[in-house]
This record gives C-alpha cells, sequence and structure tokens, in this order.
DNA sequence: CGCACAATTCAAAGCGCTTTGGAACCGGTC
DNA sequence: GACCGGTTCCAAAGCGCTTTGAATTGTGCG
C-alpha cells in the first residue's frame, strides 16, 4: 500500500492525502478525516526512504561507537544510554541507527555518515582527551551531542555531562572526613576524558586536606572486575595499605570487594570503598540501603535528555550549541566507615 | 557531490558512472577505473536512501528490543551482542537500526517496520516461551532470526541459540558428582524461553539421579546482583541449606559469592556456585583461573553469527530457515568444591 | 445574478539513484 | 562495401514521497 494507491482508492490526489496525512491545513476537516480513516483501515505506512529523499531529512539519529582494536571491550553503560536515548527518539518518531567505528578509521566513517545522508545527527560516545572528531563534526557541519566532554578542545560544541571531578572530589573528601589518608584510585583509562576529570578530582580534595598524590596508590586500566581484585590485592599486600577505595565503575569496586574478602578483611569496618555508580538497570547498587556508598548518576536519564538536545538542534537549524552538566548523588551505602585506627 | 554531478564532471553519463561503481561488466575498464578515480577524489558518497528508493533494498538489519513496562531492565547482553552483529554489519556494508518496542505495540510495530522499509530483516531478541512474534513475522513475510528459540511456536524459522537445556543439566550434573545433594537455582524470569530450558536441564540431571524436585529451593527473577543476594541469604538461614547454587547469570552469582560471605561462609569450600556465563567484555569471569564455574557461550559470537545468518537469510529470497545451537563450555573456576559433609 | 476572494483540490516536477531498451561504434567477415 | 556480433555508452522511466504553482469549487456581497 504507497500513497497514489491509498490516494486512488480515495479518489483524491497524491497531493492532498499526503497534506491530509501530515497534517497541513489546506484540507478540510472533512477529508482529512476521511483520508486518516483509510490510512488505518488500509494500514497504510509512508514508506520512509522515499520521504527522506523528498524532504532532505532523515528521521533518524546515528550512535557512533568507537571499537578500539586494542581494547575489546564494549562500554557496559551503552546499554541503558541508547535505552534513555531511544524513548526521546520513538516520542519525536525518529529512528536509531548504530554504527561501530574502528578508531583507525574515524574521519572517514563520520564523512560517510554526512554525505550518505542517513541519519540527520549524531551522539558521539566516549570522548576522550582532546578528541579529534569534535573538530571534524564541526567542520563537516553534522549536528552532533557528544556523551561526556573534550578537554583541550576549545571549540563550541554540545555536550551533557555527569560532573566528574566535582564528584570525585566530594567521594574522596567524604573518606577524609571518615578520617582516612591513604586513599586509592581505581580510574579507567585516563586518555578518556572522564576519568582524566575524577583523578583531577579525587587530587584537589587530597591537596585541599594537606595529603600527598601518591603514585603508587593510583592505577587507570579497563575498569572490570578482576582488575579491582588484582589492584586491591597487590596494594591491601603492602605494609602500608590503604585504608579505603575510590573506584570508578561498580564492577571495579566488585572486584575489590573480593580482594577485601581474599584478604580476610571487612568491608567497611577495614577498608571502606566508594564508587561511581551508573545506575544501570542491571547492575543496581542494591535497593533500600546500597551495597556501596557512590556517587550516583543515571546513565539513562542523561540518555534521554542527550536525545533531547540533539533532536531541538535538530529542528532549529542555526541554533547555538547546547551544555548540561549532571550532578552525582552522594549516597552512603555499607561500605564506608571511620578509618580503622 | 551526487551522481549527476559526478557524471557531467567526467562527461558520461549517469548510468554508466553507477554502473561503473557498482561493478557491472558492461563498462570498459578504462572508464571505471577513471569513475573510481573521480570518485575517490570528489569524495562521493552514494545517498542511501535514494539508492534504497532505486533497489528496494534498504541495506539496514533492525534490531528490535522489547521494552517491557513492567522490568525496566535493559539486558545487559545486549551491548556484546550488537558488538558482534555490528562487525558482520560493518562487512557487508549495512548498516543497523534500533528499535525499542514497549510490549503492547509489538504487532504494530513490526508492521510499521515492514511498510516503512526502513530494514533489510529484523534480529529478535528476547524470545519469551510461545513467542507471538515468530508467527507475526512469518506472515508479514520480513526476513529474521531469533537470538535464542521460542518453545511450543511450531513454525520454522531461523534461529541460534545456546544449548540451555544441556548446559544447565551438565552444570548440575557436574555438582551432583562433587557429592552435592540440596542443589538451589536461581533462574531468570521463567517466561523467557531461555530460562525455562534452563530449568528443565537442571531437572532433568536432578531426576537423573534420583534427587527430588525442590521448589523452596528454585526462584525465578530478574537476574540482578541484588536478587541473588537476597535469594541466597534466605537460603542459606534455613536449617537445611543448600550446598550449591547454579546461577542463570554471572550478576546473580556475584549476589550468592555476597551472601556467602555474609554468612561467614568459604565459597568452594562450604558453599559453591555455577553460573551461566555469556563472556560478556565489561564482566569478564576472571581470567587464567575463572572466579566462578561456569557454562561459557560467548554471546558476541552469536550475535556475530546471527548476523550472517540473517545476511544469507536476506541474500537468497527464498531460502529455507536457518538454525543453530551453540554449546556451552564448562570451565573449572574457584568456586566450586566437594559437598561439605 | 455576477464577481471577488478564500477554501479546496490537483497535475506535475523533483529528490538521487538504478535499470531497461536502444543507439553508436568497432573490427572482422563474406 | 554491406553486414554482423560484441563492446561501450546513453536517454529516459521509475522507486514513493513532498511541494510548487495552477485549477477548481464554494461563499459572501453588492
Amino acid at each position: 500500500m504507497n500513497l497514489k494507491q491509498l490516494s486512488q482508492h480515495l479518489k483524491l490526489s497524491q497531493t492532498t492525502v499526503s497534506r491530509a496525512l501530515n497534517g497541513y491545513p489546506e484540507v478540510s476537516e472533512n477529508t482529512r478525516s476521511r483520508v486518516l480513516k483509510a490510512a488505518q483501515d488500509l494500514n497504510y505506512r509512508p514508506n520512509i526512504r522515499a520521504k527522506g529523499l523528498a524532504t532532505g531529512r532523515a528521521l533518524a539519529i546515528g550512535h557512533v561507537i568507537p571499537v578500539s582494536t586494542q581494547h575489546e571491550m564494549v562500554n557496559p553503560v551503552f546499554g541503558d544510554f541508547i535505552a534513555g536515548a531511544g524513548e526521546s527518539y520513538a516520542k519525536a518518531g525518529y529512528d536509531m541507527m548504530l554504527t561501530l567505528v574502528p578508531d583507525q578509521e574515524e574521519a572517514r566513517t563520520y564523512q560517510d555518515i554526512r554525505s550518505r545522508g542517513t541519519v540527520d545527527g549524531i551522539i558521539v560516545h566516549g570522548p576522550v582527551i582532546n578528541d579529534e572528531r569534535i573538530a571534524l563534526l564541526s567542520r563537516i557541519g553534522l549536528p552532533f551531542v557528544v556523551h561526556g566532554r573534550s578537554t583541550d578542545v576549545n571549540l563550541p560544541y554540545s555536550w551533557i555531562d555527569v560532573n566528574n571531578r566535582g564528584a570525585f572530589e566530594r567521594g574522596t573528601q567524604f573518606l577524609i572526613e571518615l578520617g582516612h589518608r591513604r586513599i586509592a584510585l581505581l580510574n579507567g583509562l585516563e586518555h578518556m576524558d572522564f576519568a582524566f576529570r575524577r583523578r583531577k578530582g579525587y587530587e584537589t580534595a587530597l591537596r585541599n586536606n594537606g595529603l600527598s598524590v601518591d603514585a603508587s596508590l593510583m592505577r587507570s586500566e579497563e575498569m572490570t572486575e578482576v582488575y579491582g581484585y588484582r589492584a586491591a590485592r597487590e596494594m591491601l599486600a603492602r605494609s602500608e595499605t590503604p585504608t579505603a577505595f575510590v573506584c570508578s565503575s561498580i564492577i571495579t569496586a566488585i572486584g575489590v570487594r573480593r580482594a577485601i574478602h581474599d584478604a580476610g578483611l571487612v568491608l567497611a569496618r577495614d577498608v571502606s570503598i566508594i564508587t561511581h555508580d551508573d545506575a544501570l538497570s542491571y547492575l543496581q547498587n542494591g535497593d533500600d540501603v546500597p551495597i556501596f556508598t557512590a556517587l550516583r548518576s543515571s546513565v539513562r536519564y542523561a540518555g534521554r535528555e542527550a536525545a533531547e538536545m540533539l533532536l531541538s538542534l535538530i529542528a532549529v537549524p542555526k541554533s547555538a550549541p547546547k551544555t548540561r552538566l549532571l550532578e552525582a548523588d552522594l549516597i552512603i551505602g555499607r561500605s564506608t566507615g571511620p578509618a580503622a585506627t
């Protein structure tokens, strides 16, 4: 069933039917309702490719996920983020398009996306420090919103991000106030912008309290369980052990907890953990009482908001970049306590 | 830069340029290389919408993710699955389209997808027992591959699945051979087909060994950490505690481990755990020595294969359904030991 | 009743590509 | 020199939709 058939069936022109369907004013209410009814009955759906060709809009948003050949990891945050974004798209009648990009081919790929005309805008995931994609996309002129920010990029661009620095400063401060002095940081890979900012926050809190920044208490790796376990195990075997850990991911925190148990220590009493928590639906941090004391910020919410920002950017062509900084909540769970003396 | 401009630039007709670009034989090698060079230099990319309109193919595959309004959970497996599928699509020049479908609107949505013509085929995620979508899609005539199967559906259809039943039978058998008699099952929601099959496997192993199936040792819920924790905690507080747990997810297994620790027991010595492991990139089950004894099957690999099955289904129009059963590996980790006597 | 003007409706062009059905050209053959 | 088959190229139609510009119908008023 296409427009032509539908209009023949109704004995109207394609023009009129098209207008009736798309809510243009120059068609009488009478015919409009006739058309809508027929469309409903005959199960008519406009062909989106043809529509796109005619209007020049794709009615789709692209999500570009960098796939590093070195670290094969799929960002666990991704599922929840697109679930959030998907809600916004569904409401607006947009489709969501996914592209996996091997990191060597980035420049080419964005050009491709632009000229193939499959999407009206894109969401950029996983920004690194001084991310080249931002300049590239600005140059190309494809609307985009970054999930995160990129330190050292000076162009104006649209982004939505958690206040990573503030959150980690706050979390570290919280531990210091509990009497902790040797606080370890198990961070993500620090070429990633979010991880870089988190370290800054952690260091700021230490310095503000006259504590020295000890490189031997800092790690930066892909945030797996095993990473948390290994790092904590090694640190807890020293003569001077850390009394608290700040983790960039709940998964890493789980590894740390395992190391603590293995060492015969008790969480919160002997060693404290505070972690960032993206509020992932399948990795919830307990329920009424959180397992881990955490800096929580829903990535699903971020997805929803990012999508809406992008859609409004697309709706108003030459609009100025939008930015949005989300604050993480510090929620107290069962993983922190006063420093053992 | 479009075809018309390119052909004018080359002083050739659009026909010839199009043919040269798409590798048709009726164009001399000479002009072909001229065309290719010009396309390269001028950075020409065919508009995919126009191409789709003209050929009737969308060059895109849809992934439809059911979003239940009750359980807000995003399947954690999803990220890895599409990472795998994405690899296959990239090679074949296909795009990947995501659609989130609230479960009430399923029927309408698939119809929509079909008639909007955005995709050439779809991958069906999260099949339940007697899943209606399979009949629906067969009727509509849209090529599809199910990730999983659906018990009680009698039509032929294409699927790729892990041998869930066999795996859980084997895992349970393994525990029985270690001397365990009271073995708990912490399963996923059992209207999901995979969970249903896993229970069957578990029960089969018990029966084969003359053990009774004890409903009080079986749970069926969304596979979170807290679920594992709660269920294990409750069971371990009984007078007759289970000596081993079979879990449907590594996340749940982590919760069980926490409960074991909290109860002052030691994993493997006092209580054993065996779990299904989807080999998720961000939730790896240890490295050299796995943390959990597990039934492992890479969901990323499944994604890659599912995509390839679907592409070949699309390439050969009336082809018969393809099916593929993957076997899970039983890998021995540090979470199992002989039953405490 | 006839006219101006608004309210409806329509035919046709165009979006960028593929593909059909020929046309033009080439060297070789009788 | 006419003819032929093969090679190389082209004009034009068509995919399903939107949108421009024009035609048709309806309405109010002098």
